[in-house]
DNA sequence: AAATGGCCCAACCGCTGCAGC
DNA sequence: CGCTGCAGCGGTTGGGCCATT
């Protein structure tokens, strides 16, 4: 026994991520992917250890996380596959695109576990229900504070549905077809985000020293590079449905029920 | 206006499973 | 076949922010 510590401990930062240290994780893990995670912070010159760097970048910075509000879809999906496959988080975020299984977690404790124990689908008081607009403003405040020179994109959808990762560049590239987070956008919505983006980037950080990275970043062909494993074609899975003003929330779960059901990962499921 | 309480979420901790040797 | 190291997972916590008093 007496496992070693997953890193030594002495030196390494920990608590909240700055913009620098998000940038330089994303840029190194853009060249070069993270074939190994405990080597990586000494690679990329980060004061961290690489169980903490993947946490950041699985959970936060990674292109294809949907941030803002679960829909009732997503939340009705939640409580089904809770309920067949009990805490198993990641198995539960397999089956929502774009969400991860730490946010799951999260909504599962602060809301919809309340709400099955009241019984009546009303989250208790005034607060309990953020505003989506709050909590938009929630996740770009803290963003911004300590954070990541992406911001959650502040473009919160009136779906609730919005995409964080990657200010300008995510913003950009959110219509691709590679991303699967994205469920319904208003562009006029990520063009202020845009701008907000940019506005707290600039003003954070030096550009010449973290150059804004360019919209290709976020390019499928990028995202491959950076070594995040196959594209979803290359994993036997379709691009998401098109983004368009007719597609709704249910179609689009379907979908992505349908392709992991196809995809085999379902089989044992009596979900569908 | 200030104090307090509660909510939310990012991040940490510790354990498990798996692969390589 | 056991050991070791790594990635991944689930539980928990700390701190910021907001609503209420």
């Amino acid at each position: 026994m007496g496992r070693a510590p997953c890193c030594e401990k002495e030196g390494l930062r920990r608590g909240a991520w700055s913009a620098e240290e998000d940038q330089r994780l994303v840029a190194y893990v853009r060249q070069n992917g993270h074939p190994n995670w405990r080597a990586l912070p000494r690679q990329a010159g980060l004061l961290r250890c690489g169980k903490s760097c993947r946490l950041r970048w699985i959970n936060y910075l990674r292109p294809d996380i949907k941030r803002g509000n679960f829909t009732p879809d997503e939340e009705a999906l939640i409580v089904r596959l809770h309920r067949e496959l009990g805490n198993r988080w990641s198995a539960i975020a397999a089956q929502l695109p774009g969400r991860t299984d730490n946010e799951i977690k999260n909504v599962w404790h602060t809301h919809i576990k309340k709400r099955l124990e009241d019984g009546h689908g009303e989250e208790k008081k005034a607060r309990k229900g953020k505003p989506a607009a709050k909590k938009a403003a929630d996740a770009v405040g803290r963003s911004s504070e300590h954070g990541p020179f992406l911001t959650a994109s502040p473009g919160l959808s009136s779906s609730g549905v919005t995409f964080s990762a990657a200010a300008d560049s995510a913003a950009a590239v959110s219509s691709s077809a590679d991303n699967a987070a994205t469920t319904s956008h208003h562009p006029q919505q990520v063009g202020a985000s845009k701008a907000e983006s940019s506005t707290e980037l600039d003003s954070g950080l030096s550009s010449a020293e973290f150059p804004p990275l360019d919209d290709s970043f976020w390019s499928s062909a990028d995202v491959v590079d950076m070594g995040l494993g196959a594209t979803d074609e290359e994993l036997g899975l379709a691009c998401p449905p098109p983004l368009s003003s007719s597609s709704t929330r249910d179609e689009d779960m379907e979908f992505w029920l349908n392709m992991l059901l196809e995809a085999g990962d379902m089989r044992d499921l009596s979900v569908l």
